[in-house]
RNA sequence: GGAGAGGUACCCAAGCGGCUGAAGGGGACGGUUUGCUAAAUCGUUAGGGGGGCGAGAGUCCCCGCGAGGGUUCGAAUCCCUCCCUCUCCGCCA
């Protein structure tokens, strides 16, 4: 959520800005009730105050009298009906508060829907193939790389068995990522190209669980649970639709020491989505799955660094594109499409030659202190105070999508699929699929 | 799944309705003593959220004993729900 200070001192950018993202909020009467639970605040507290000078006049007095015990009641009937009162009003402000999303930054172009997001760039020119570009699926299935039928007669739609070199081209991007994201001459070099004053720290690689419990679920409000996320109902517990939903609340409710940061994760794990809403949408292959793969970055930052951490990390996201050789877009999204919580954010886009259109790949997330507000995630400064953290998340890759970029752009019109060179060393050198 | 024991500050730990505005110890930090170290000794070690007043430095309050409710004039202490940790049995990669 926002800080209400910022919102009392700027509701009408607040106002505006929210406005641009596509939510209408009644700042009116958020602060309108800022008010009443300041008010109600003091009285419950000048009560409490009451009540505390009261007990203590009779911890002096040995045995308390019937006159005093009445007038006990007396300021805890009022207390109560006062903090009846407050409970009603602070939930109120709650919904109406948490309803405000982050403000975009003054770099993010205004949009009303996913088709205003600007193209940055284009990177790599897309094939030109003496033959018709085949769809993944149409490589895959024949050669046995996937098999969804089965899948489907066990589990249902959208998943698959993932099968043979497909598998081992997995293991080899998830080899070659770990690698990479752990290299400072790497990371040092990116953060030179692009101008940002960041430590080259190396991401630690990072297995979290797959299921976390409600509360900190609800306290992330990062996506729509309901729609998003399977729940196991038996245990209360949701399954991750992404490593960042148990990474981002790794640290709920925590002082960091400002040593730690910056903290960089790239976690891997088995990301689970409902995809409810999407019937009929990439019925086939593996681009939308229920079950899918995912290395994801991130990121927790002190203030000031937030914005150049989630600007190396678009540098990460379009360096491991392009040691595949695969062409892309970067989209910077317009304040329709970044999300509730973010200040700004950026999808890449790779080619898919069959489609003959660029899909997305990646997503960038920079939240500010919004996210952290939430979670209560906050930094000890090393002059002793204490600060709302930055968070930032990023898709490394998501496997299923990569690797369908991957036969895609690489295919041979004998129904081979050449391994980008970067991945075979961690094939045992194998050179095609 | 069955049975039991717990969660108090950096760590250990006492307390089980008002005398706690939370003992005691360890560790850490600071002072004294000292050729150095050790020892002794004195002191500090409860933070974080929130509200009022103030231009500000501040200042006055409220909350805070795993979390949330409840009982009571008054709760670390009694009751309920939940979370977590540990021990034994069972099951299990």
């Amino acid at each position: 959520m926002l800080d209400i200070q910022f919102i009392r001192d700027n509701r009408d950018l607040v106002e505006t800005k929210s406005r641009q993202k596509g939510y209408e909020v009644n700042i009116h009467r958020l602060l309108q009730l800022d008010e009443e639970r300041r008010s109600l605040i003091t009285a419950v507290e000048t009560l409490r105050r009451r009540r505390n000078e009261h007990s203590d006049k009779i911890k002096h007095h040995g045995k308390p009298e019937a006159g005093i015990i009445e007038q006990g009641r007396a300021i805890k009937a009022e207390l109560s009906q006062s903090e009846e009162r407050l409970k009603g009003v602070e939930h109120d402000f709650e919904q109406l508060i948490k309803a405000v999303p982050n403000m975009p930054l003054d770099d993010v172009p205004l949009g009303m829907s996913e088709d205003e997001n600007k193209v940055a760039k284009r990177v790599g020119e897309p094939l030109n193939y003496d033959f018709v570009p085949r769809h993944h699926w149409q490589i895959a299935e024949p050669r046995n790389l996937i098999d969804k039928e089965r899948a489907a007669k066990i589990s249902g739609s959208r998943f698959a068995y993932i099968k043979g070199d497909l598998v081992r081209l997995q293991f080899a991007i998830i080899q070659f990522v770990l690698q990479t994201l752990g290299d400072e001459v790497v990371l040092e070099r990116l953060i030179q190209d692009n101008n940002l004053n960041l430590h080259p720290r190396a991401f630690m690689p990072i297995l979290p669980p797959a299921m976390l419990r409600t509360e900190p679920y609800v306290a992330s409000a990062r996506l729509d649970a309901e729609n998003l996320t399977y729940k196991i109902v038996q245990d209360d517990l949701w399954l991750n639709a992404s490593a960042e939903h148990t990474l981002c609340t790794m640290y709920w409710e925590e002082i960091l020491p400002e040593e730690m940061l910056p903290i960089r994760y790239i976690g891997y794990s088995t990301s689970f989505r409902r995809e409810a809403g999407t019937y009929g949408k990439d019925t086939e292959g593996i681009l939308r799955m229920h079950q899918f793969d995912k290395l994801e970055m991130e990121v927790f930052s002190t203030p000031e660094t937030g914005l150049d951490e989630h600007l190396l990390l678009v540098a990460i996201q379009e360096y491991l594109v392009q040691q595949l050789n695969l062409p892309y877009q970067v989209l910077q999204k317009c304040t329709a499409d970044i999300g509730k919580p973010n200040a700004r954010g950026v999808d890449i886009e790779c080619w898919f030659p069959a489609q003959g259109k660029y899909r997305e790949t990646h997503t960038a997330d920079f939240m500010t202190d919004y996210q952290a507000r939430d979670l209560r995630i906050r930094v000890r400064r090393k002059k002793g105070t204490v600060e709302l953290v930055h968070t930032n998340d990023a898709t490394a890759f998501a496997l299923g999508r990569i690797m369908a970029a991957i036969m895609e752009n690489n295919q041979t019109q004998d129904e081979r699929i050449i391994v980008p060179e970067v991945l075979r060393p961690f094939m045992c050198g194998q050179a095609e699929i």
